[in-house]
DNA sequence: CATAAAAAATGATTCTGATCAATTTTGACG
DNA sequence: CGTCAAAATTGATCAGAATCATTTTTTATG
């Protein structure tokens, strides 16, 4: 799993990436040249509240949280960042300090793209922006349509919605009817702005209905409509 | 109030908007000359969920509200839009539909920019690309700490916290320690996630310890220091 | 300026989800 | 495979904020 990877891997990597769809070769060539990858150890951090950024990261495998701490110590997780998906860049536009923390939680490998490199891309090719822009303006969306279920949805629907969500994407790999927690129960429940115990009784009663089952971190997903019906 | 502005009017007010700061006079000029100028009524609709966009917002004088529904017809505002500020951006980059509803919560004049026009400028020139990237991790970032007052703090502090925003931002107009509602208690209350009833009691409580005094839509900060050791 | 309608305040009560406390289960590692 | 720590579950209780009901204040309008 470990060791770092070759330009020509990163470069295929890469070309998948949403982020980075629009790109032509060259630049993305040129951004390949100038990405490091790192790889993580569980538990390991990728920066630290307050830290400033040299670059996006894309994570390459593994999942790696973005979370705050409260004054009195309590962590909410803002966002669960799993392969493909890539973290940072707004950071790296408004050039600030970060207002989250970002730590592995499996050992991960991700991709740093250095920002200069990015700048550069830009200056040559103002379209290559557009990615940029649609990636930004996704993750808006995104957090918007998260802002929305915190504050119009009871702590039921909000489990429900992540276990749709979750059904929606994970759904089509190997069985169709189940989802992989991509992290441990209470860094879900903190995600879902709930604490473990809820998220625990609410699964339970979700169970009891009939509508899933819960073996560790595999849920089955036994009935969508019902479950699609109590969410709206 | 009512009436179009002239292209050199809205010349003069985009130049100092923020998300247009970097941008050279030609391209300027040519936005100015693809922007209509849109009059609202109070309560009128800027658009509905659901809609399409064919550019920018940018406020000229009045407020609006961004806002969602939930199946119970509960309203949750995301964001009150004051004179300088910029919306839809998002939905422009993506081209999807609006996932919110924007409502005049006052009789107010808004700029529509044409998606077109600023598409052309991005492509020839790279730094009006910044600035749109800019943006959009602006407001990244300030909806990123939303979720964070959200998730990690009282009510009271939420409201501290709103406080303190306006007294910062605010407070460098005529009277430096009181700051000015733009909109009703009510949607305040509901952009802070809160029903009115505890808006009021809360405001009441702080009267009290004569932290604030309230005075309509005006509210007089009497210590901001205790009200700062009160957020952390 | 009088009146109606909307907004805000206030009091009483309820309810959702948090907290606290105690097991039970799981999983990592020698 | 056994041991121990972390994670998850379960039950009992509590608290913050919502809801409901009513009154008071403010604002808009003829």
């Amino acid at each position: 799993m470990g060791g770092d990877l070759t330009t020509i891997e990163i470069y295929a990597f890469l070309r998948n990436v949403p982020l980075f769809r629009e790109m032509n070769k060259e630049n993305l060539r040129y951004l390949s040249e100038n990405t490091r990858c790192i790889d993580l150890a569980k538990d390991q951090f990728v920066f630290h509240k307050g830290d400033r950024c040299t670059g996006f990261y894309v994570m390459v495998h593994g999942n790696i949280k973005i979370s705050f701490l409260s004054v009195e110590g309590k962590e909410h997780v803002a966002r669960i960042v799993g392969p493909g998906q890539s973290f940072a860049e707004a950071i790296v536009f408004l050039n600030k300090p970060s207002p989250a923390m970002v730590q592995a939680i499996v050992p991960a490998k991700v991709l740093l793209i250095s920002s200069n490199a990015i700048f550069k891309c830009i200056n040559e090719n103002p379209s290559c922006a557009y990615g940029m822009l649609a990636g930004l303006s996704r993750r808006l969306h995104l957090l918007v349509s998260e802002l929305e279920s915190l504050t119009l949805k009871s702590s039921q629907q909000r489990v429900i919605g992540f276990l749709l969500q979750h059904y929606e994407l994970d759904g089509t790999s190997h069985d169709e009817t189940q989802i992989t927690l991509q992290a441990n129960k209470s860094t879900i429940a903190s995600h879902l702005n709930l604490t473990p115990e809820t998220l625990s009784r609410i699964l339970h009663q979700l169970s009891d209905k009939e509508l899933i089952s819960v073996h560790g971190k595999i849920i089955h997903v036994n009935n969508v409509e019902k479950l699609r019906s109590l969410w709206f």
